[in-house]
DNA sequence: AAATTATTTCGACGTTTGTCGAAATATCTG
DNA sequence: CAGATATTTCGACAAACGTCGAAATAATTT
């Protein structure tokens, strides 16, 4: 992953309504929701969710595709995984902070070392 | 973790050359650096690094202390293990990216066709 | 094709960010 | 204390960001 791909990602997500924004769509799933939904959702007006989905979307972290008059757009997780692994191997390519906490244990209980 | 600190924590690494800088106090361990020799090593000026310093200061990504006339700056890792763990919990929490590892496993190719 | 619904693009505006030299501050040395 | 070294703070300025209503573009319905 080229840096320039990592700090539009991050630039993308580091801002409270996109955040949310993509956390929403993580949480929906792989079907998404359209763009009106979403603006309900979140509060925001139209056009300024627009612009936001344009953020995401030019940063690859989140994919469109249109139903009817709608257009939906899904999270990518793909994007996600490679973002974190970046980051991982960021911080774990010190071999410092790895211990045994370098990932998040996959299982849904949280057993983060106390 | 909050959702405000993570997006500050986002925003600091946001940035060309503050993802740089991180990385570079990453990789030197937590002996760190001192401001003047990241300087040189990033060719940015003094007065610009501190502005960078500060920021990932404040977004609790980096640790500050002195050594004579020397302020060394270090990563911590800490920080940086939170922020992962939140964007894992953000990317798995939804249970769909988790297929076989919550893990950056590279062998999670994509779950659609190509 | 006109009306309806869903979203984006445009334009304007205030706010924040990044940059850098000059001056201020802190620490060590002689 | 005076001088040298290491960094930060200040001030100014351009560029990018976030916001939102109004108008434009797409797709559907009647």
């Amino acid at each position: 992953m080229e840096s320039e791909t990592v700090i539009r990602a991050l630039g993308a997500l580091a801002q409270e309504h996109r955040l949310a924004l993509f956390r929403l769509l993580v949480q929906a799933g792989p079907d998404g929701l359209a763009a009106g939904t979403i603006a309900e959702a979140l509060g925001v007006p139209a056009s300024s969710l627009s612009f936001h989905l344009a953020q995401l979307a030019n940063a690859g972290l989140i994919a469109q595709r249109r139903e009817g008059r709608s257009l939906i757009y899904s999270a990518d997780y793909g994007a996600m995984t490679a973002l974190v692994g970046f980051l991982m191997e960021n911080c774990c390519g010190g071999a410092v902070c790895a211990p045994a906490a370098g990932c998040a244990t996959e299982t849904n209980g949280e057993r983060k070392s106390a």
